[in-house]
DNA sequence: CGCCGAGTTGAACTGAATCAAGAAACGTGG
DNA sequence: CCACGTTTCTTGATTCAGTTCAACTCGGCG
């Protein structure tokens, strides 16, 4: 859990007594590419640090799937908005690669927040970064033009690009892998 | 700065030593209607409280004016990513109507943040609000048609509808004036 | 009364969706 | 290691939702 307590000490210092108690919180688990983590309509029970592979986050409409995020190595992933509510889940988290993986239930996260020092303060770091990501998404769907989302993917975040397969950095940018090739031809 | 206080004791109790530090944080503005509380390109000093009237975030470029959200009484807003991130802001804050809030500074939060036992709690709570906001938002743009973003509009946010100029609503759902009457009138 | 911004309506245009088919890449088993 | 089937990507033709430009109506206000 080394990557965690890294991630953490990047916020505020982390006490060897925080941590022990915080340490008995996370269980290990992996899953195999294609595995379904939250079910849409679930409640997210669990918040998940991706140590190896990538997350996708989509909706399951009639027979079509679309992909809006995806969650990275080192990162925190999850169907957050789902876990802070408490209610369904409007979307699905599913394995693109194999994944390994801490994670905390979400009874476990409120006994972080409540009997750690650093609980509420990691907590809240972590949901600013989620908004401010959120934020710049909104934004960009708004203002820019699909091949202005596709441009700004290189800068913002280019190991969308790398790593994913075309189709699904298509939904990502809120457009049909046919439109997307079709932008990548006027580019290229 | 009773509602300021109920707003909190909705999250966790306050005591009073707590309540007694955070009183003297904040200070009381009043802004008149048209008046920008966060220009373009600047970073966010306050988060505000808003008391009485309506804001709205949007953002200028070249001659065209793009609205995409609005801060209500009894609620906290900003340009919360640019306060977080200390960085220039995407957008601006103007006011809708004439506007009395409760504002803190960026410094004065920080000390809130870590001098009240409350402050990480509140602070978490605030930003999960934001981003599950965002997050709604984010399903709404690539998910639904602008007719159906209107019309959930009556569902989740109806104060929007009733209390907006319709040129405001028109580009919060990410359309232009001319569309949203061409829906307004098919669906009446 | 006349002006001005907000809202409506019409007509032409456009970016992207959809439908359909072919080409390339990928993985799996023989 | 190759052959086959499956999935992904590309390309073309057509359609459609929403934009743009422009004219007109309405209501409030100096």
């Amino acid at each position: 859990m080394g990557h965690i307590k890294a991630y953490y000490e990047g916020i505020t210092p982390v006490d060897e007594s925080d941590w022990q108690y915080i340490v008995r919180l996370f269980e290990w688990v992996s899953f195999a590419k294609g595995d379904i983590l939250t079910a849409q309509g679930s409640i997210e029970q669990f918040l998940y640090f991706i140590e190896t592979g990538i997350v996708r986050y989509f909706i399951c409409q009639d027979t079509i799937e679309k992909t809006f995020d995806f969650g990275f190595e080192k990162t925190f992933a999850g169907a957050y908005d789902s876990m802070v509510l408490r209610t369904p889940c409007g979307y699905q988290l599913g394995a693109l690669t194999d994944v390994t993986a801490w994670r905390i239930s979400y009874d476990n996260l409120q006994q972080m927040y409540q009997h750690t020092k650093i609980g509420n303060a990691v907590g809240r770091k972590l949901s600013e970064t989620l908004y401010v990501a959120k934020s710049k998404r909104e934004l960009a769907l708004l203002n820019l033009t699909a091949k202005e989302r596709y441009l700004s993917l290189f800068s913002e975040r280019p190991e969308i690009i790398r790593r994913i397969p075309q189709k699904y950095v298509a939904s990502y940018i809120g457009i049909t892998p046919q439109a997307l090739s079709r932008i990548r031809r006027e580019i290229c």
